[in-house]
DNA sequence: GTTGATGCAAAAACTTTGCATCGTG
DNA sequence: CACGATGCAAAGTTTTTGCATCAAC
């Protein structure tokens, strides 16, 4: 864990993975990393609240670098990008200590109920595996009516 | 299997859910969910393409009714919507014939491979039934990165 | 005849892009 | 000091909404 400035800290190494693909390590790459390093995984923010929590430190990055940068971490496997049933995408924080959640969620109300399972798990790891693939991350969702909308 | 015109076709009683809720009937809406059922489970369908192909077939329904109708015919249970990585979401006709098939999808490049389990379909059933949820469907998203862009 | 649904066009929400400038490597 | 990244503003996409009119019940 190295300590870039009074705020940035590095968990992983963002700058050689960059570096291996010829891109470069920005301050602005390094204060979006570090959002979502600080509120931690199971967390999630549109590319807006990105925005807005980053203005609020004082460290305003534009929104086009933001929706840049957003897709750059989650190709580079640093977040997750997720559709909720709200417009728009929210990202979160991958983490190998955080285990993947999975949603039951009503299709006529929108309650949402998070759930784990080692099977699912599992059927994922194997998928991969069979295919050849590096498994990043697995998301299940089950969509169903809820008892109150029944 | 009832027909109503030359080309509709109620394989399930629409009307009868919609008056349930107080909602009616429109041949817009027997349009839109004819269409899936001509198609079939299994393909899907932007709100784009719903009203271009509606047009061809000279049924012309406004976009703005399409996603009207595309929204409550997944409240209903008629369409499951999915994201994929284009922008945008696609529709297609649930059935209970039609198993429910899941993806193992590259960050990188996009490849996408579909697979079945029956553990994870499994593991959805009981998460319903466990919370009181009515199943409707369920799908599940594995993000890895594929041997080419290891 | 009531009241919900439609069509249209305008607006909102979300995301991408062109280009001049900046800053990393 | 070259070339990738940023910021800005403009444009692109996708989806929603207000309102007058239409049609299902």
């Amino acid at each position: 864990m190295q300590v870039v400035s009074k705020y940035l800290v590095i968990r992983n190494p963002l700058g050689s993975g960059l570096h291996q693909e010829g891109k470069r390590l920005t301050k602005q790459r390094l204060k979006v990393l570090n959002l979502f390093e600080n509120i931690g995984p199971g967390n999630h923010l549109s590319a807006e609240e990105v925005h807005s929590e980053l203005k609020d430190l004082n460290s305003k990055v534009s929104l086009a670098t933001i929706y840049r940068t957003l897709r750059l971490l989650v190709q580079m496997g640093y977040l997750h990008e997720r559709e909720l049933s709200e417009g728009g995408h929210r990202y979160e924080l991958l983490s190998n200590d955080f285990p993947d959640h999975h949603h039951l969620i009503c299709i006529k109300c929108g309650r949402t109920e998070e759930f784990e399972s080692d099977q699912v798990l599992e059927a994922g790891r194997k998928a991969a595996s069979i295919k050849g693939f590096k498994l990043i991350e697995s998301s299940f969702k089950v969509k169903a009516i809820c008892p109150n909308c029944l």
